[in-house]
DNA sequence: ATAATTTAGGATAAAAGAGTCTTTAATATT
DNA sequence: AATATTAAAGACTCTTTTATCCTAAATTAT
């Protein structure tokens, strides 16, 4: 299990990338160009990002031009708003041993520890939103797609 | 996306409540037992006990008086020991991003955050021994077992 | 109007996870 | 020796996730 699904993960990614590209005075950026430029498939892209506008999140445009921008300013949205339009807030709210009405009435073993790791856990995407993250990835130049070796290699050399 | 697999999940379940049972002197609890007490099915959790028996965390015992015990003490067996071997480790090492590589060389954009976070999340499996959590479970009568409304709207009441 | 571009949406497929069922092998009891 | 019990192992099913492909609808540009 990994924390995030990969259609959370790819949105995060393809959020992030939108935020960075965003000063670029383009109105929509086009679903393929963000898919190409992550590695990823357009066609899956585009479903992923299809909940990210239905929950109101994006707004989208079709036609030559067209694509997908943030309905609101990226200093506003948060990355938990993506986790929850895409996997939804399970991972913060529920039992670690998945009982159903774990809680202080009848706690499981692991209750109170996780309970304390949660609200950090979500705490990380609550306390980023999509511009100070795509800041960072401007000034530090972070990745946001998958790298092969020799790509690795290159990278660790050239300091 | 949960923390962990449902197999994992019932993996140490079963797993707290045989160090629960471990004092009555019986060298091996039958699977069927464990799985009656905790609501799951005898077949699926036969398989998910298997990875731990052949990970060598249980010893096994066909026939009749047969079953399963834990090869050492429970008080040396950690939490992780078990979600190591039905989920593996990735949680607590891969990349938030799913990103190859993510690293100090080639950070993704979460990558300094989750690395607090994931130590943080594995010691909370780590420190925990079975037989801690059993003592647990057996001074506070924690559940490991899921509960229906009804039930849990008593436990509430009884205070 | 026509053509080209781009998202929306449905059908389908592949892979993994979850769960069931049946048979086999080991072993204790009678 | 026969029987009953229990884990091991494999076949099989169902569901969810991941992914691909095709068509439709909207919209811009020619």
């Amino acid at each position: 299990m990994s924390l995030l699904s990969k259609s959370c993960v790819y949105g995060i990614r393809a959020s992030i990338l939108m935020a960075v590209r965003e000063h670029e005075k383009v109105q929509f950026i086009s679903i393929k160009d963000i898919a190409d430029e992550l590695n990823l498939s357009a066609h899956f892209l585009t479903k992923i990002l299809q909940q990210l506008t239905q929950k109101g999140l994006l707004v989208s445009h079709r036609g030559p031009k067209g694509g997908v921008k943030f309905s609101r300013s990226t200093s506003e949205i948060k990355l938990i708003e993506i986790v929850e339009a895409i996997d939804g807030l399970a991972l913060f709210e529920e039992c670690a041993l998945g009982l159903a009405g774990c809680g202080t009435a009848a706690p499981c073993p692991l209750h109170d520890n996780w309970v304390k790791h949660k609200s950090e856990l979500r705490k990380l995407f609550e306390n980023e939103s999509l511009s100070k993250v795509a800041e960072n990835v401007k000034e530090a130049g972070l990745r946001l797609r998958t790298v092969n070796h020799a790509e690795l290699i290159r990278m660790s050399k050239q300091k």
